[in-house]
DNA sequence: AAAGTATATGCATATAAGCGCATAAAGGTA
DNA sequence: TACCTTTATGCGCTTATATGCATATACTTT
């Protein structure tokens, strides 16, 4: 049951449902990214990252600086996967998660430019 | 997204899932038979009644004296049936659930009499 | 109308959540 | 080693949540 109470308060959260539909869109995105997308500050970003991941619906991975976070679909213990499709179904983008996918492209394409001619 | 919130607010709190898997084993049940079930105070049962109430996961109905709650698995809007399918296969049934719904057996065993011999 | 039963609610309070600021920690690079 | 970049965290503050107590409201029965 605690378990569970984790996942529904981890989702009870506008930031946080703004970084799952985040994830869901673009796979697998690295704090400083999702803070770019969201426009919200690195505290905050990591913060709630931590409460998801915590609750098992996000999973991380180092490399070099950053940290990626993607979602946790396929975890041995399927609620979390199940959680995540009700999550897609009936949570339906509008118009500040738009917002959100379109920054992070923006952002995304500057990445590219910096970190090859690094 | 803010109904989605709500949704997901209502069922993180332990006392709201305990009545939620109550309503799911036990089907309509009044508010003064939920308080001894799951053997908490009248405010406690009213206050998170309304809160499962206003998220649109249970829905009430008034016979006399007694308002009934019963889970909302057939709205229009199918996310609630969705989020109470996910809670009903990854919810299991624990101790606490257990003997709530034992309590509720034997408080409802007394009422038949009682309400009989009204 | 009066009294009784069930449920809801205003108020006060304790506990928890969310977030910014400053700073630490982890891991690279020069 | 010294420095830089990214991410995490301790502290304090503000706001929200949960609950008990007392009381109000809604409805029924006499």
């Amino acid at each position: 049951m605690e378990k569970a109470i984790n996942i529904f308060s981890a989702l009870s959260d506008e930031t946080r449902i703004r970084m799952i539909k985040l994830l869901e869109n673009a796979g697998e995105v690295c704090v400083c990214d999702i803070m770019k997308a969201l426009d919200i500050s690195q505290t905050r970003a990591s913060r709630n990252l931590n409460i998801l991941k915590a609750s098992g619906l996000v999973i991380d991975r180092r490399d070099k600086f950053w940290i990626y976070y993607k979602l946790n679909k396929f975890t041995a213990e399927a609620c979390c996967g199940d959680v995540l499709k009700v999550v897609h179904k009936w949570l339906h983008v509008n118009d500040v998660i738009s917002k959100d996918r379109a920054r992070l492209k923006n952002v995304m394409k500057h990445n590219k430019k910096e970190k090859k001619n690094d």
